[in-house]
DNA sequence: ATAATAGTGTCTGTTAGACACTATGCT
DNA sequence: AGCATAGTGTCTAACAGACACTATTAT
């Protein structure tokens, strides 16, 4: 190991990328941008950007998505605010070849959203919109006829897949599926997420017996709402419970 | 958000730090170095260093691995070699003021290995040491009288429990306990990595029954041994069953 | 013999999964 | 009425946890 000296170190520059994810009419979709400039000029990409000088990573993250979205990134001691979102801190990327013109370091994280009514198109940002992950990432990669090649840019193909693979399966013991509902929600609610981020059906009454047997897990708001049609159901808020024990149980595919 | 200038952005150093795990006597052991210059002169530190201006950050890691313990970083895809280690990335630790000389972010990784005979203490490494978790991160923090602070230099405190966090949980749902286990073990000696893991005590006779009946979670080799004492016992080795489903159950503390 | 560990068998309480059935709204 | 979703009850197979018991070595 050679000696410690600051003064020759290496130079990098360290970015943020996100994998913000929500769950828009029974499919799990990712926030993507256009990207205007080259490389990948005109290709999809995850939102991301520069860390500052004197800004913390998270700090970064959470910036990127008030810029790219107006979430509020959640602090997990407050209560729950309007449009606070889940974030945290996925992986990181750093390829020496990642980025064709320098050494990139990418810090990625992970945001779980509640259903938004549209992304911020305007502004300086290039246009966004929610696409479904199923689009983004074909099964079992890509034929080989390069007719459909990974529609994005640099290894943002990985570092999404990543990110839904960490979602899919954080939700299974934890009760961080709540994050893609909103503040009030019902029971039949919270499985259309489970059903939307696996892939999978799951039994109805099971799936109520489970949740609400959990104790901590789901607490009783008093309201009813009948927005998904037939039964009035109760809502829920997301309880204390942060750790489901036992998990939920993800079907074999 | 500011357009993409890449001459601009602002220059950081990336390291890689290491949580390296053993069990040694019972115990859950990390590897720490004594620090030879400021700051935090003469205390402990995980060990690492810069990553080269061309590397991976996993190459760095098993690079700083070799050069720390001689343990080659176990690629998951090749057979289990003589002295391999399981590597993988935990977090990026990137606060401004972690480091009072200069802009650093850090890559950790942890690393899971069997019992070594000793740390390489000599060459250009500062002395090295395994050292119990559980006196690097005394239960609740620390006593405010002072008297023992942190023996940890930098953030490395928090970076080690977050991999010792890593580490219990991921023992539960995957095989990566035996990553602590030489080329060839029995079942007592699995448990044992499992107790000193979680500290706790597990049931022999669940124990068996349980591992032994999760179909490609361990293999027979056909041998027997007495090093524990008592009985000859089936050596075994890692199956291909890399996902441990249902998990393993770690009792309430 | 005694002690140590290895390994098998049995019992019980809990739970996941399957599914019948009732409840309550809307069209 | 018919249909949608909400919510409860019941049955069964599987499994975790507890523990009795046997097997095989070393001292």
């Amino acid at each position: 190991m050679p000696p410690y000296d600051p003064s020759t170190f290496p130079p990098f520059a360290v970015t943020v990328d996100l994998v913000v994810l929500t769950v828009r009419r029974h499919a799990l979709c990712a926030l993507v941008v256009r990207r205007g400039e080259t490389p990948f000029q005109g290709r999809w990409a995850l939102p991301g950007g520069f860390v500052r000088a004197d800004e913390d990573l998270g700090a970064a993250a959470a910036r990127e998505l008030v810029e790219e979205t107006g979430l509020c990134a959640q602090d997990p001691a407050a209560p729950a605010v309007g449009n606070g979102a889940h974030l945290e801190q996925l992986a990181t990327y750093g390829d020496p070849a990642r980025d064709p013109r320098m050494r990139v370091v990418s810090v990625a994280h992970l945001a779980l959203a509640p259903d938004l009514p549209a992304p911020r198109a305007g502004g300086d940002a290039n246009s966004a919109r929610w696409a479904p992950v199923e689009d983004l990432l074909p099964e079992g990669g890509y034929a080989p006829d390069g007719e459909h090649r990974a529609p994005l840019a640099f290894d943002h193909a990985k570092i999404l897949a990543d990110g839904v693979e960490r979602a899919r399966s954080k939700i299974e013991y934890s009760s961080l599926a709540t994050a893609f509902c909103p503040p009030a929600f019902t029971v039949g609610e919270l499985r259309r997420v489970y059903e939307a981020v696996w892939g999978v059906v799951l039994d109805p009454r099971n799936f109520h017996r489970k949740v609400t047997g959990t104790p901590g897990f789901l607490v009783p708001t008093g309201g009813t709402t009948t927005r998904q049609g037939g039964r009035p159901a109760q809502l829920f808020r997301s309880g204390t419970a942060t750790v489901l024990n036992p998990p939920m149980l993800r079907p074999e595919v």
